[in-house]
DNA sequence: AAACGCCGCAACCGCCGAGGT
DNA sequence: AACCTCGGCGGTTGCGGCGTT
């Protein structure tokens, strides 16, 4: 009944193979193929398990393996299909021709996602870090809606431990005034220009696309809270939103700031078409030819199942992540690239975040 | 120069689905 | 139908290289 074990695991060789088991495996192959893992060991004389040959050569010894650093266009295909395929790796590796699933799992592992991380990008989900970036829309939130059932104290309570501490502070101290005399606050703020403001500009989406509009915004303010104690901390706040937001605006394709404050959720960039079928993902804005066309994706779901809100584009190629087409030919990270011109290049990813915040808390 | 810590990567581990017996 | 192995996959580990103190 069923076969017989795949080897008998006493007395076989684990840890780094050497040249000459790798000249062995490779002999073998070259006169008998891939395959049959289980025989190829012993009749290639080597004391290994089939599993570890097999690994050996499509991980290492394969003729078609590209080593290497990995290119800009590698890159920007494995943040877009893991976006897309989450971790599977050997589906990733299918379309990535000469790389292992191993080679790009550990690349993703020690490159791009703590570079993701740095940026204030969830790895996982490829939206921004909420925690991070929601508490401009918190706060317009809290000081244009009085009747608004979020209560600020618990969410900063809440919050305490993920947020920039000078949002805190000021989070905090808004929160108190409102408190402590919410009404001539609310009265103010409904009278005077900067509330109508944020709702007709729906405050952080004009943000990102319209950095003007918020420094209009910011300027506003002043003028109409003279007469309150609010205005240094209003100007304040203003000022902390309008540099956590210049990052987004430096890109016009930078829209996920947008989403996460829209109501409805529907990423600006996206239009209704594209919303309403789950497979808009690999839009012709890709710029790689390995990556696969959108029809190919059919049958997958979205992995950032409750980021819907989060715009794809914004993973997706666009023309600043790729490099100029002169030099993409070379790009190379270990020749011609630093890990500074990845900084850069991935900034369509960014958003600003405060030095003095040690984002080694989040990872 | 030695000790230490960090990082990257090759290799291993354990699980699962498919398929053979 | 039940049992078993194979092949494949994702997660994890451990070692060697490198930089810093």
């Amino acid at each position: 009944m069923g076969r017989a074990p795949c080897c008998d695991k006493n007395g076989l060789k684990k840890g780094p193979w050497t040249p000459e088991e790798d000249h062995k495996l490779i002999t073998y192959i070259q006169l008998h193929g891939p395959g049959n893992w289980r025989s190829l060991p012993k009749d290639a004389g080597l004391q290994r398990c089939g599993k570890s040959c097999r690994l050996r050569w499509t991980n290492y010894l394969r003729p078609d393996i590209k080593r290497g650093r990995f290119s800009f266009e590698e890159e920007e295909s494995i943040i877009q299909l893991h976006s897309i395929l989450g971790n599977k790796w050997s589906a990733i590796a299918a379309r990535l021709p000469g790389r292992t699933d191993n080679e790009i799992k550990n690349y993703w592992n020690t490159h791009i996602r703590k570079r993701l991380l740095r940026n204030g990008i969830d790895p996982v989900t490829h939206a921004p870090r909420l925690d991070l970036l929601d508490l401009s829309s918190i706060l317009s939130s809290a000081l244009c809606n009085p009747s608004s059932l979020l209560n600020l104290s618990t969410l900063v309570g809440n919050t305490q431990a993920l947020l920039n501490p000078d949002l805190l502070r000021l989070a905090t101290t808004l929160s108190s005034l409102k408190q402590e005399n919410s009404d001539l606050f609310l009265q103010q703020l409904q009278e005077n220009q900067f509330c109508n403001s944020l709702l007709q500009n729906q405050a952080v989406p004009a943000l990102s696309s319209q950095p003007s509009q918020f420094e209009n915004l910011a300027q506003q303010v002043p003028a109409c809270t003279t007469t309150t104690s609010t205005a240094p901390f209003l100007n304040q706040t203003t000022q902390l939103m309008q540099e956590n937001v210049e990052g987004f605006s430096s890109h016009p394709t930078s829209t996920f700031s947008c989403q996460n404050s829209q109501e409805n959720f529907v990423p600006s960039s996206l239009n209704d078409s594209l919303v309403s079928q789950p497979n808009f993902y690999c839009s012709s804005t890709s710029t790689n030819p390995t990556v696969p066309a959108l029809g190919e994706f059919s049958g997958f779901q979205p992995v950032n199942n409750g980021y819907q809100n989060f715009s794809i584009d914004s993973v997706l190629s666009t023309p600043l992540m790729s490099p100029d087409p002169l030099n993409s030919s070379s790009t190379h990270v270990n020749s011609s690239s630093t890990e500074d011109e990845r900084e850069c290049y991935s900034s369509f990813l960014k958003f600003e975040i405060p030095e003095s915040l040690d984002i080694d808390d989040f990872l």
